[in-house]
DNA sequence: ATTCTTAACGCAAAATATTTGCATTAAGGT
DNA sequence: ACCTTAATGCAAATATTTTGCGTTAAGAAT
């Protein structure tokens, strides 16, 4: 519960990371995930967070600028990780698993949502920092892979013909994505065995 | 009635279409095109819009309700296809040079501002509609590709794994996609001839 | 062409949100 | 325990957004 994974090691922060600062850091984040939660993102404001959070609207716009960055930054916290992928025993179902669960959460309203807000923020490279937990996952199951002995795939390309056209529809189009085109777009990492390139 | 040469059967537009209106329309379009040209986006404002377009502020919202509605309405219009692709004759070169210049508009400052405009209004289907142009100007060149009687390519594929990409990595790395990397994505709708699939 | 109806606009006041100056609190170091 | 200073609370100042109402002009009817 103690959310904040600032690990102790990691002091090259520039703010405080002691009891008060990360007490109120907490009660935003909670109060803007509450309230973007029943209110199904209808404009929610400044100061409402700063009521439901206890706290006066200036602490919130002097440590955050504005609502989009508030936003943003509790959507990269919530985008962040909290565990690794769920380890099959092989990488092209370790794969296969976490797209499936990938598209599920990206798709899905709250994850659109998420992806709005971290892309509405201009100042930082938090769009990529997003971009570069995927990676990191990724990562993650080609070292299980390489510690089986299984050759690994390759990253860029599930990247550019896995994850971007997920994200791509789940963007611009309302349709969720099935599994069965998850599965789709894998088979050209992983070949169905016995099918060749039957392109229809 | 003597002014505009507007076409009287289209008369199914739920706004008004008039010359008050329209030029009203306009001016505010010009005045957030000019501020957020010289403005780099920097926190535009409703009523500088309004001066510089001069309206009154009230009028914006009334019509448009707030601030990330008109960028959307006016991104979409600057989205908006005004010509088809250019004929090259061919339609592996027609999609190539379509590509090439898709991926410079969008990867560009001022596409990633506008795709982030387009996607934070969360109203309408803009994201779609904007999806829908590209789907569109693909088709255009496989109408031109039955035309000469060349087998047109497979329109879903080019958008998840040539579009999707381009997409993907301008919205969330900050490095533009090189023309190589353009015609590497198109390699897989049409492979080179000479070459197997020398991946190195 | 004139009149009628009404959507869209301008204006100004009210409500709300954002910024800013200053006093106070507490974190981290001496 | 003391010192320094980043972070907060409070409240005033400023800016933005909303709203009521009179006016303008577009589109239809006469």
């Amino acid at each position: 519960m103690a959310g904040l994974p600032e690990s102790e090691v990691t002091v090259k922060e520039r703010v405080r990371i002691g009891g008060r600062s990360a007490r109120i850091q907490n009660a935003v984040h909670d109060a803007v995930r509450k309230l973007g939660a029943l209110s199904t993102r209808n404009q929610i404001t400044v100061p409402q967070i700063a009521a439901e959070a206890g706290v006066t609207p200036s602490t919130i716009y002097r440590r955050w600028g504005d609502l989009s960055a508030l936003l943003a930054d509790v959507a990269v916290a919530r985008l962040r990780p909290i565990a690794d992928p769920d380890d099959t025993g092989a990488v092209e179902t370790d794969l296969r698993a976490f797209i499936e669960q990938y598209a599920e959460e990206m798709s899905s309203p709250v994850g659109q949502a998420l992806m709005r807000d971290v892309l509405s923020a201009l100042n930082q490279g938090l769009p990529s920092a997003c971009a570069g937990f995927t990676c990191d996952h990724l990562t993650t199951l080609n070292a299980r892979a390489k510690a089986r002995g299984e050759t690994p795939f390759d990253i860029d390309e599930v990247i550019d013909h896995v994850v971007a056209p997920i994200i791509y529809r789940a963007l611009f189009s309302d349709q969720m994505p099935t599994l069965d085109y998850c599965n789709r777009l894998i088979d050209r990492i992983y070949p169905p065995a016995r099918k060749r390139r039957t392109a229809s």
